[in-house]
RNA sequence: GGAGAGGUGGCAGAGUGGUCGAAUGCGCUGCACUCGAAAUGCAGUAUACGGGCAACCGUAUCGAGGGUUCGAAUCCCUCCCUCUCCGCCA
């Protein structure tokens, strides 16, 4: 597969810049009808933007204050001036365009007859003809109007009326804490202390790949699994989800659909062949290309050409999933399903792939951020009624792993400032980490209401009804298998730096009790 | 990677430039016949967007994008996908 050979290669792999993000706007130099850029064409079947226009039109201020618990500007006058600016120019076209048709088919009826080339016949021609250019200049005053579509994509999802308002993190509530914090007998020690020890070797791991990537050798690696294979066992087995092996690169319609783009494409990798990446380049260049070239003054040639390069698009790209919730809610992308009357759950365990770009300084240290980590996930696709109480009940799948653990957390719900983009209600799991003293994320639930489906057309037909409907859809880590691995080290440890393994573990370990130390 | 064959409505499958959103069959829905059912007959049966209180009207969609043409499911170009054979490979 030419993609995945040309991962390899210096050029195929990168983190997209961020003025990638920034000049994908309105005001976009490159954007054309030959490059829809990662907008998915609504042509396929399967995209489909944003919000829904209907309910901005109806409720606008009701809109902006969702928008502004969120930290975001007003933006539905925009909207609505632009809609209806869309709506008169839709039907001036589709009036041309039926008009066109008539002509045409009074030339057709004529010609069939053999009279082709009298006088009557070469005036529906003629007039067709001139339709014709009326209609594409109306249609390309048309798909400038398309960056409406553009502004709805960048909007984050609005929230559910019981999230707590807030700035950040510092907003968030607690909602119930769980487990006894053990008592040490000695001063406990934070993972990256005892891990290189054990194993977990960050050395070699920088070496072969750079800073953030982990190596793991011996029993460390064996537990790292024995979670994973846990996790897994138990979602399938006990939680009633269907075991997954999705694929780990996807490409722009799937990232879409589960809201990783446009906006957050600066956090993915995506790899790309040497052929491909010229392709997109020259796809990418305006059709005054030469035009601004010849304009660019001495020294600014290189800042040209690079945003060229940056806002090429990605439309045959592969990019690596940065969490399984991406094929997994993307599975349906497209499709009318049968009715979820009881919730289509959906599990894997797989790699995932983060750039990370914003968060550099975090957790530089140790095995808590990684470029590359595993995960195992759940996914619910279900009917807007049972949204809520399918969040909960998934929240407690993820819960029930640290339970098993006897791994001590506590649950919080997060506040408009610290939710993601796309999601309506978020619980973050948050593990007790005795090393560090502090509580850090090892899951997050969230319910995205329709917004993914809205974006990737996922619907289902209730019974007895003509019209079909959104399905809503969720997703939860259950859980980060890296995170989990600090966790167990932590919570543990011995004072001879060894740890011990949890019981619920046991069949997974091969009779293994203890990961030692090397001295 | 090479060679070939394909991609049309829920399914099967016609359609090679003109009223084709698309024959026919199956499936599905309604009606008729029937004590009831089967069989039969008749009628209906895609989606999205825009307009309209509505009946309904308009537009788009035959894998995707572009082109030729007064007019494209049909001709040309590019891409994607599926199948068969060969090669290579975990």
């Amino acid at each position: 597969m030419a993609g995945f050979a040309s991962l390899s290669a210096s050029s195929g792999l990168a983190a997209v810049g961020r003025s990638a993000i920034d000049t994908g706007t309105a005001a976009h130099p490159i954007r054309s009808r030959r490059n829809p850029h990662w907008k998915c064409e609504a042509a396929n079947g399967i995209a489909r933007p944003m919000h829904d226009i209907a309910y901005i039109r109806a409720n606008p201020e009701a809109f902006d204050a969702a928008l502004k618990r969120r930290g975001e500007k007003p933006v539905s006058h925009l909207v609505l001036e632009r809609d209806s600016e869309r709506r008169r120019i839709i039907q001036e076209v589709e009036g041309l365009r039926s008009e066109k048709k008539r002509l045409s088919g009074c030339f057709g009826q004529l010609a069939s007859l053999g009279q082709g080339h009298t006088e009557e016949a070469m005036g529906f021609k003629i007039e067709s003809i001139e339709i014709a250019k009326k209609l594409s200049v109306a249609e390309i005053e048309l798909e400038k109007l398309d960056n409406l579509e553009d502004l709805l994509a960048r909007l984050p999802n609005i929230p559910a009326d019981d999230v707590p308002d807030g700035a950040d993190e510092e907003d968030n509530v607690e909602v119930a804490v769980w487990g006894e914090k053990r008592e040490f007998a000695f001063e406990p020690r934070e993972h990256a202390d005892i891990g290189p020890a054990l194993g977990m070797d960050f050395e070699t791991g920088a070496a072969l790949s750079g800073a953030r990537f982990t190596f793991l050798r011996g029993d460390i690696a064996r537990l790292h699994r024995a979670l994973a294979q846990f996790m897994l066992d138990k979602q399938t087995r006990e939680n009633g989800y269907t075991e997954c092996n999705p694929p780990v690169l996807v490409n722009n319609e799937a990232m879409y659909a589960t809201d990783k783009l446009p906006k957050f494409a600066e956090d993915s990798f995506f790899g790309a062949s040497e052929r491909s990446r010229a392709q997109l380049f020259w796809e990418a260049m305006p059709t005054d290309f030469e035009e601004q070239m010849a304009q660019t003054e001495k020294g600014q040639f290189k800042d040209k050409m690079n945003a060229f390069f940056e806002a090429a698009p990605t439309k045959e790209d592969f990019w690596l999933i940065p969490t399984s919730e991406v094929p997994l809610t993307a599975s349906v992308a497209g499709q009318i399903v049968d009715e979820p009357v009881e919730p289509i759950r959906l599990t894997a365990h797989t790699l995932c792939f983060r750039s990370e770009a914003g968060s550099a300084g975090r957790d530089t240290r140790g095995f808590i951020r990684q470029h590359q980590f595993e995960k195992v996930e759940m996914v619910s696709i279900c009917r807007p009624e049972d949204s809520e109480a399918e969040h909960e009940r998934m929240t407690a799948c993820a819960e029930g792993i640290l339970q098993a653990l006897g791994l001590p957390y506590r649950k919080v719900l997060l506040c408009t400032g610290d939710m993601g983009f796309g999601a309506k209600k978020t619980y973050d799991l948050e593990v007790w980490l005795p090393g560090q003293g502090a509580y850090r994320e090892i899951s997050s639930c969230s319910n995205t209401g329709d917004f993914q489906a809205r974006r990737m057309n996922a619907r289902y037909k209730p019974e007895g009804e003509k019209k079909t409907r959104f399905v809503h859809t969720l997703n939860g880590s259950g859980l980060a298998v890296g995170r989990t691995l600090v966790a167990v080290m932590e919570n543990y440890q011995q004072e001879d730096g060894s740890v011990t393994v949890p019981e619920a573990l046991a069949p997974y370990m091969g009779g293994v009790e203890k990961l030692m130390p090397c001295p």
